[in-house]
DNA sequence: TTAATACTTAACCCCGGAGTCAAAAAAAGG
DNA sequence: CCTTTTTTTGACTCCGGGGTTAAGTATTAA
């Protein structure tokens, strides 16, 4: 793949991204993005032969970053610690990627019609991986004893929820976006809310605990 | 109006309710309405002028849905209870209307193009009252001083999730689809993470605290 | 019973957006 | 250089879905 080709197909996969995010799947115009990403229409079926088959490259595009995500969940950190660490890291992605997160919410909330069945699956197997992690913690006496998946839910919401709804944000605030700042607060109450609402116990502690 | 009219128009509203949020706005079809309606096209044209006129509609029956859920917040009780009632409200939107809850959604996550400005002002005024019902619990040290507008993104986007996203939900669950029972353990969960997690007293500690 | 009004229906129009094509231009390769 | 491959471009086709029309059939009102 030539320097030039690369360089148009993600010109053209962050342009459709934006209006994918924008308007939705089906209100969105190839010469939209063809204008958007500055090309005339045909190279976009050039690069890739559908619209169909763009928005599934921009959809695995998404996911990746959304996987990404998860890390934190995967270490071997306490509780504390690791569910700090993915709070930030999901709202991290809410504030840099929000069209991938309005992309991804979009697919799923019309029953993911575009989304390959493996990567579905690769989902399925990673959110039991997370529940297990927080059902060990619970096990542990780490932390209070809820139901692993309606926690993930919530935070999974509550996280994405300032990308997917940053138009009623932005309305109910009265701010026309959030700052960097904005996004740390936010974190910082809700992982201040997951860890006190489950009686986490903090990091120190658990260090002494295991010490003794 | 009519008893036939009123009749078939309740018919149109419920079906293209249902189009409308499993589509989106732009893929759905009036014809796929009129099917689902058991009338023939032209039939919602005479009713409703235009897809955008019809689709108005929807968001406007839709909107009373939600803001009905606002009301637990809006009496006299002490946090604890307007707080559990305000949850199970809009967890019961979710679960009674999932439609209306996609719908509401879409329309926001796509930057509300179609939302009345009148009634994006009745939003921010009422969300402005939560808030300050909220402000008010915390200076009279019935809980922790949250941020009011965060906390209740996190209620709104926790609660909704279980309609926006039941396609994920269901996947990951590995159940096709939530039970009451389901439902009301989320509703009871995300209550004692909120609750637990903003310190609010429980209801008769606030009584005796104000007894004395 | 009749006139007016409300509702239904089949057949139609039309435009906009997905997708195509063939020829030109530019890059790469020898 | 000339040849081959990649990329660009404007001008096209085609069709699906929004919206219309005009003629019909029920309902209502008096």
């Amino acid at each position: 793949m030539s320097k030039i080709s690369e360089h148009n197909r993600s010109l053209i996969i962050q342009a459709a991204s934006e209006i994918f995010a924008e308007k939705g799947y089906a209100a969105t115009k190839i010469i939209d993005i063809a204008r958007h990403a500055g090309l005339p229409k045909p190279n976009i079926y050039y690069y890739f032969k559908s619209k169909e088959n763009l928005y599934r490259s921009v959809i695995e595009n998404v996911i990746d970053l959304i996987f990404q995500a998860e890390l934190p969940l995967h270490g071997n950190a306490d509780p504390a610690t690791a569910l700090e660490q993915y709070i930030y890291a999901k709202v991290h992605v809410s504030r840099r990627y929000p069209h991938a997160s309005k992309v991804f919410s979009s697919e799923i909330m019309h029953g993911a019609p575009h989304l390959p069945e493996e990567i579905a699956a690769r989902m399925k197997q990673q959110t039991l991986a997370c529940c297990n992690k927080i059902q060990e913690w619970i096990d542990a006496g780490l932390m209070d004893p809820v139901d692993p998946q309606h926690l993930l839910f919530t935070i999974w919401a509550s996280t994405q929820t300032y990308a997917d709804f940053d138009w009623q944000i932005a309305m109910v605030s009265g701010k026309p976006e959030m700052s960097e700042t904005d996004f740390d607060i936010a974190a910082h109450q809700l992982t201040q809310l997951v860890l006190k609402g489950c009686g986490v116990k903090p990091a120190e502690q658990v260090k002494t605990d295991l010490a003794v």
